[in-house]
Order: C-alpha cells, then sequence, then structure tokens
DNA sequence: CAAATACATACGCATATATGCATATATTGA
DNA sequence: TCAATATATGCATATATGCGTATGTATTTG
C-alpha cells in the first residue's frame, strides 16, 4: 500500500506536490472542527435533512447548513434536494471509516 | 471494524462525546497545514534532525522548529536529542499510512 | 569562561475561519 | 399572488493560527 504513494507521487514535479500538498490540507482542513464532526456524526446513521441534523446537534440552521454545503463541496457528503427540503448523505465511505478509526483510537485512550 | 467506533462511543457520554469531537479534530487540525505535510513527507523517508528538515523543505529554522514540535506533541513524531541536535522520526504509523491513503487519492486524480 | 552551533520560543502582525444575526432564495399550498 | 416552510448566504465580529523577526536556552569546543 506504500507503493501506491510512491506511484502515484513520484512522477509529480515539486509544484505538483505542493499542489497536492495543499489539496490534502484542505482536506483534512474540513475535518478539523468538532462541529463538521458532530454532523458528519449525525449523517453517519443514515441520510438526514438539514432540520433533522440541526435538532440532532443543537447547532443554529445557518451554521449547520454551511458545514453541511463545506463537506458537499469538499465530496464527503452528497446532496439530494426533495421539494423544498435538502437531504445529504455520506458521499465518500473511505472518509468515514478513517473518522472512525481516529475516533475510535482517541476514544479508546479515554476511559 | 464499525463496531470498534461502537464499542469505543456507545458507552460514552454526550460530554464525553464532545471531547472526543474536539481531541479528534485537534489531530487532523494538526494534518490540515501544506507545511507540516510537507515537513511529514522529509521524516517519513527516515530520522532528520531539525537542520535537516529546514534544508528539504525551504521554509525557515523557526517554522519547522514551531510545526516539528506541534506534530511531536500530538504524538505523530518521536523525539530524540543528541548534544545539540534533535533528532525527530515517525511515532505513529497509522497516521502516516492515513495520510499516504489520503495523498494517493489525492494524487491519483491530478493527472 | 567565551564563542559557536542547533534548536526553541516570545511577540507582533496579517490572515483565515467559525458564529450570530439578518436576509435572500426556492418551493409548496391556499 | 401571497404566506409559510426549508435552506442558503451576506455581513460584522471574535478568535485562532501561521509566519517573520528577534531572542532565549542548551550543548560543545577552545
Amino acid at each position: 500500500m506504500k507503493s501506491r504513494v510512491q506511484k502515484a507521487t513520484k512522477s509529480l514535479s515539486p509544484k505538483q506536490m505542493e499542489k497536492v500538498f495543499f489539496k490534502v490540507a484542505e482536506y483534512f482542513s474540513v475535518l478539523s472542527e468538532p462541529s463538521r464532526l458532530r454532523i458528519m456524526y449525525a449523517v453517519c446513521s443514515g441520510e438526514k435533512s438539514v432540520s433533522e441534523v440541526v435538532e440532532m446537534c443543537g447547532s443554529s440552521q445557518a451554521n449547520v447548513s454551511r458545514h453541511l454545503m463545506a463537506l458537499h463541496k469538499s465530496g464527503i457528503l452528497q446532496r439530494r434536494k426533495e421539494g423544498v427540503t435538502v437531504y445529504y448523505s455520506i458521499a465518500d465511505n473511505a472518509t468515514v471509516d478513517m473518522c472512525q478509526s481516529v475516533c475510535a483510537k482517541i476514544a479508546e485512550g479515554m476511559h
């Protein structure tokens, strides 16, 4: 699995490497806010409308909407409009798995 | 592997869950800067002194030192002092693997 | 002890980002 | 068309964060 990275990055110029670092940083940045992780946790259990997430998370509608949009734009969440209601669901399971691994590792070290 | 999270988080109170989200966000936050990813990439290939990383990354000594310290405090890098020289190396291989997976996924989608 | 080397850190600044508040937009129904 | 509902977004603000500069600290050497 390590060779996958080398195969993917070996052929990149320094400038392209910079671009990769930037994009990876951007990706991790989306996951670096408790509010968004809370939202991820809510959507994790199945497709949810914005209002449902608002209720589950106790944050304001404006904030939840913005965070959901950010998670969508980064490709982690899917967006589906049905009338007035917008439903979000997991688009990238790899990200969810990753979050869960990290979450578990940290939760284990807390008891 | 999904049950691992449930086993680890099911028994947590809402307040403890918040703490987990906060710590996970903090963890991802460390990886959400291109400078630190560049440094990770340098240390990835083997133990490096601060000066070596400075040369490899082209950033200032102060910056590299700060970032290395941040990566160390988060548990991702190890620190070893030998006289005046300080050597950093990977402490958490899981994090490196994770970064490489993300990196590969993004690099693949660039050509 | 003094000087040199390698690294860490305090300070100030510029910028980014999360949030609250108000408002805009879109869709449905009367 | 007007009102109601659900969601998105502009704006102001507070806070956080990265970086440059300068300086501090520790260790080795003469």
